[in-house]
DNA sequence: CGGAGAATGATAACCATTATCAATATCAAC
DNA sequence: GTTGATATTGATAATGGTTATCATTCTCCG
């Protein structure tokens, strides 16, 4: 069980309110302008407690870490490589198929983590007007 | 087109000629012991160098980037939590499943990377003999 | 040959994250 | 409520993978 000091309440209230993906440095402004000022390193722990107790979860993307809610579910996630959007995905027939993978292969899956790449829905219109100019 | 001078060529063919998922620091020191020492800033440029011209490809786990063979096509991997062990599969419906999802999202793909963790056969057999003392 | 442009290597810088450690807070037992 | 064991906080140092810098060296082409 975690300890729910008045730090790692004001993190999981910021993020059980809001629907991003959180990074811990964006995470500690956020609460500094709102007059709950932590130091950074309680951030990083605070995150790896409510995660340890699956209050909220997390994706790895290549340079760090972010957090969001819990609430939701599992899912995975389409990450704009333009504009750094991230999109919410959960595909049944994926995830039957990633268990069908472990067993096949008498590897005891634990989790796993999908991201697609690409260009959002935004991002390519931008692109197209640029190119009828 | 890459430049193949002699150390991108030497990193070139000691990842051909393995099956392995390298970090920058193991092919710099198994280089080394082959009388081939290069920098290590070297190594980084040249694998970026080499995958950019899709001679070699990576997979970005959480802590640093591992880089194989291209010859090998696509294909996704289970990682073993308890010997980091590196597994490979390739599975067509997920693969299908995955363009579908971008696709009804008006997402343009480039990519993707799906990593599924968990403990390999061989270090669940370790942890059940240990069980049996 | 000569020079523009690219690559190298030693090293500094970067940046997300973790470790350290003294100061506080928390909680249970008295 | 006081006390003491235990956990948390926060400032800051340290870590580790990676990139930036820059002087030197290599390569290619005219
Ligand atoms: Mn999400
Ligand atoms: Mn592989
Ligand atoms: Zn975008
Ligand atoms: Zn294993």
């Amino acid at each position: 069980m975690v300890r729910l000091t008045v730090q790692r309440q004001a993190i999981l209230d910021l993020i059980n309110r809001s629907n991003q993906h959180w990074d811990a440095e964006e995470l500690a402004r956020c609460l500094g302008e709102n007059g709950e000022q932590l130091g950074i390193a309680t951030v990083y722990r605070g995150l790896a407690a409510l995660e340890n107790a699956g209050l909220i979860q997390s994706i790895q993307l290549a340079d760090k870490k972010r957090y969001e809610r819990a609430d939701k579910g599992h899912h995975d996630h389409l990450v704009c490589i333009k504009c750094g959007d991230i999109e919410e995905f959960c595909d049944n027939k994926i995830e039957s198929r990633q268990q069908q993978v472990a067993q096949d292969r008498l590897f005891q899956m634990t989790g796993h983590q999908l991201l697609i790449f690409g260009v959002c829905q935004s991002c390519s219109n931008d692109s197209q007007e640029s190119k009828n100019l």
